[in-house]
DNA sequence: CGCTCTCTTGATAGACTTCAATGTTAGTGG
DNA sequence: CCACTAACATTGAAGTCTATCAAGAGAGCG
């Protein structure tokens, strides 16, 4: 159980295990020199944050907690033993790896072309779509401690700017966000904003998972 | 071998087979309703475009020309053998994807965290510094045939903004770009503006890697 | 109770976009 | 060899989205 900005693994860093995300808040992130955070990708219940250190020796991003959270860490001897001797393991590894690679791309997408409103919308559906998959959504509602600095980092947008689009948000009726609690208020609308389209998580269920639970 | 401007595989496709870059100029792209397009990467010589499609059976984004460009196409069941046969290979693959998931990510800072003028600079390094690892650079020069729109889509920036920033980095010193050839004037500066560190791309080779050939 | 963190608000400034026009280059066909 | 066309590059002016600066208000905490 760590607490809330704590570095897990740091750039540069020779990691031997794996971090696995089993409740809470975590991220990727990166710093620019002169103190700027861009955060890549958040990290919730039964994200394998660094699978990629397997492969790749030297971490060239972060990985940190946003909020309280709980993980676990597997040696890469285990990951490897389990790797060569299971090719389906081997196979749902490699295939996490890339789904985190696909949300990466839609948020160069988000930050590269949409603009401020449309692009918090977006990060909106996508966390509680990752959210609901998991188990961790609560209905409409779901548990989101992130603050608006942290949505900032996250979108490339002021912290002030922020703070505006998000009253934008609520007076528009789409959402709800208050002491860490975010509830979806409009999902169509919020969908509508963000043009949200759920194929880049790669998520197959019955029905076509672009809904909100009824 | 492929004209300019021609899709490869596109977002909502079942590939069967990779596309293996040979030579020339692809990338990975995605589009808003509104006609807004990002590039998420560019692809040169030995990329292979989508490994991803071994696991991820629905493209997420497209794959598509910027210039000529020769390509090979591999088939699912080829790879899958390799993959299984020969562990080594897979692995390699599987690294390769996660250089790849890096590279977005950096992206994602530049194009999140980075003012147009670094921006640029940081683009210029990244492609310089992987067409020299593939024996594609003369020197210095290399070929860039890539127009202002194109790099427009890729950073994030206007067109109009992209020329302006780029005669920004003409009059500074740092670049000769004409007739798609880019030559790098002053690889320090250009570095120190774009903030360029090569960890990010792992190649791993005598030297740091982070200074042009002299 | 003071401290810190976060959220909020207003005013100002600036980076970048958009619009629109012009210049340049290369290719095509007569 | 020269019009003609289509891309692409360049320029200027005006507009706007977003950043920055600065300050105040709440809320949680030791």
């Amino acid at each position: 159980m760590l607490g809330k900005g704590q570095d897990i693994v740091r750039e540069g860093d020779r990691p031997s295990q794996c971090c696995l995300v089993l409740d809470g808040w975590a991220c990727r992130y990166k710093m620019l020199n002169d103190g700027a955070r861009q955060i890549l990708c958040f990290q919730i219940a039964g994200d394998f944050s660094d699978l990629q250190s397997l492969h790749l020796d030297v971490m060239d991003h972060n990985i940190g907690t946003l909020g309280s959270c709980m993980v676990a860490f597997v040696p890469h001897a285990v990951l490897r033993a389990l790797v060569t001797d299971y090719p389906r393991i081997g196979a749902a590894f490699w295939r996490d790896t890339l789904v985190d690679a696909s949300i990466t791309r839609e948020w160069l997408l988000n930050v590269g072309a949409r603009d401020a409103y449309n692009r918090l919308a977006h990060l909106l559906c996508e966390t509680y779509m990752r959210l609901q998959v998991v188990g961790k959504a609560d209905g409409l509602r779901f548990n989101f401690p992130i603050s608006q600095a942290m949505l900032a980092d996250a979108t490339g947008i002021s912290g002030v700017h922020i703070n505006r689009m998000l009253q934008a948000l609520r007076q528009d009726g789409l959402i709800t966000l208050r002491n860490g609690v975010c509830e979806v208020k409009d999902w169509e609308a919020l969908v509508h904003a963000g043009q949200f389209d759920t194929r880049y998580l790669h998520v197959y269920r019955n029905g076509n998972g672009n809904h909100a639970p009824s």
